[in-house]
DNA sequence: GCGATCAGGT
DNA sequence: CACACCTGATCGC
């Protein structure tokens, strides 16, 4: 498609439509109250959250759709001048509440952006989606597919969310006299805490902030902000650390559990040999517990791989599954970013040379890139702290400005407390023109 | 003075 | 490893 018609989670100006995948903050980087280059499309849950992330926010900009239908829309060719339509669909992307996957067509032909997505193919909400994505597509090919490749290597390896959770329980239940904190973010993983909070008969324990975002979201009655009121807590993950759990331990026995797929990336450059062989045992502190492995980081820490994004196996199948003619990493940033188009350019029945290029990759930097970055980057951290102490002392900068702005901040979280507000959601619209 | 953005940390 | 999001510093109006 040519640039100039549409932007997925990209907020600058010059597009015709906008489209939001879900609420995650590095998916909305740019994005504030103030913005106006909208229309913006997105799902009807992310709408319904969305004066909570940006109050003040103009909502007739907002336009809504619902999951599993077309909608068309009037667009300008930026390079004829000419009208052309292009039709989109969202469909679930079961990775945080509200968050979608964008199937597109038009002139250009179809193309599908993820998001962020996972792909567990037993859960129903999955199946729906997938038979949501077939029907759409009938039997025509799937042109270009902007793939979440956030774990797209084979090492990459990790239970449903629901064996995942499973485990999460079973750390409880090991543990009963102690308090339990969970690291979480902003929005996600609702259905992990859920179900704990069923299991045990217990609400938990979050923010302010975020036992709005559970109303919002239909949670009613599993969480309070009580501290008195269970043993069980979801803490925001930035305050989930070493010296929290140490304070916590000063006054109560404390274990914190953090739901992560990152943990279970294994250090494939370690390992000798095979790359699609299984995944290497990384931890020497795996602990079993009946016939569910966890991950114990020291005494009061268990990583858990929970994970809102698809792991190596479930992008494969699902780009088996599609079988498009090209398919694009959404995620470039990472130093272990691979093309996709490596793993899966036999599906897409085109010759490409990235295997080539993926040799070249290993054999020029191997090891090497990783050493560099577990060696440099203390080093540089190091250098750039004392470098901005130095400017600060010479400077003379008093911390009040910085304070000033903390607190802001801070308060800015307290007012959308106040303000959140969802009742002047747009209408459901089939036709838009923009 | 203030919002926006970047860098750096976890 | 790199997710999602924080704080603090700096930029630019």
């Amino acid at each position: 498609m040519e640039t100039g018609m549409i932007s997925v989670d990209r907020w600058s100006e010059g597009s015709q439509a906008y489209f939001l995948t879900h609420l995650h903050a590095d998916h909305t980087s740019g994005l504030t109250p103030t913005w106006k280059w909208g229309p913006l499309f997105c799902s009807r849950l992310t709408a319904k959250l969305f004066p909570m992330k940006f109050p003040g926010f103009k909502l007739s900009l907002l336009k809504i759709l619902d999951l599993g239908n077309w909608y068309s829309l009037s667009l300008v060719s930026p390079s004829s001048g000419l009208p052309t339509a292009v039709q989109v669909m969202a469909i679930d992307a079961n990775h945080c509440p509200g968050a979608v996957m964008y199937l597109f067509r038009g002139e250009f032909g179809s193309m599908l952006y993820t998001g962020d997505f996972r792909w567990e193919k037993r859960s129903q909400r999955a199946q729906i989606a997938r038979t949501m994505l077939l029907n759409a597509l009938k039997n025509e090919k799937l042109d270009t597919l902007h793939l979440d490749n956030t774990y797209c290597h084979p090492s990459y390896s990790f239970p449903s969310r629901n064996a995942a959770a499973r485990q999460v329980a079973n750390i409880i239940h090991s543990h009963p006299n102690h308090d339990i904190v969970i690291g979480i973010d902003s929005l996600g993983k609702e259905d992990l805490l859920f179900y704990i909070s069923r299991l045990l008969k217990m609400k938990i324990w979050v923010w302010p902030e975020r036992l709005q975002t559970m109303h919002l979201l239909g949670f009613l009655d599993n969480f309070t902000t009580k501290t008195s009121l269970t043993r069980v807590r979801a803490i925001p993950r930035y305050s989930f650390n070493m010296e929290t759990l140490q304070a916590l331990n000063t006054m109560r026995p404390t274990i914190g559990i953090m739901p992560s797929g990152l943990p279970w990336a294994a250090k494939y450059c370690k390992t000798k040999g095979n790359i699609f062989g299984p995944s290497p045992s990384t931890c020497s502190k795996k602990m079993t517990n009946g016939d569910l492995v966890f991950e114990r980081y020291d005494e009061y820490t268990y990583s858990v791989p929970y994970s809102d994004h698809s792991c190596f196996f479930e992008i494969k199948e699902f780009v088996e599954l599609l079988q498009p003619s090209n398919i694009k990493g959404i995620v470039s940033s990472s130093e272990c970013f691979i093309e996709p188009q490596y793993y899966f350019g036999h599906f897409c029945g085109k010759k490409h040379d990235s295997r080539k290029l993926y040799h070249k990759f290993c054999d020029e930097e191997g090891d090497e890139r990783f050493k560099g970055v577990r060696i440099q980057s203390p080093s540089k951290v190091n250098c750039n702290m004392s470098q901005r102490k130095r400017r600060k002392k010479e400077a003379g900068i008093s911390s009040s400005r910085v304070n000033r702005v903390s607190l802001l901040r801070r308060m800015r979280r307290g007012i959308k407390i106040a303000d959140a507000d969802n009742e002047s959601i747009p209408e459901k619209l089939h036709f838009f023109s923009v």
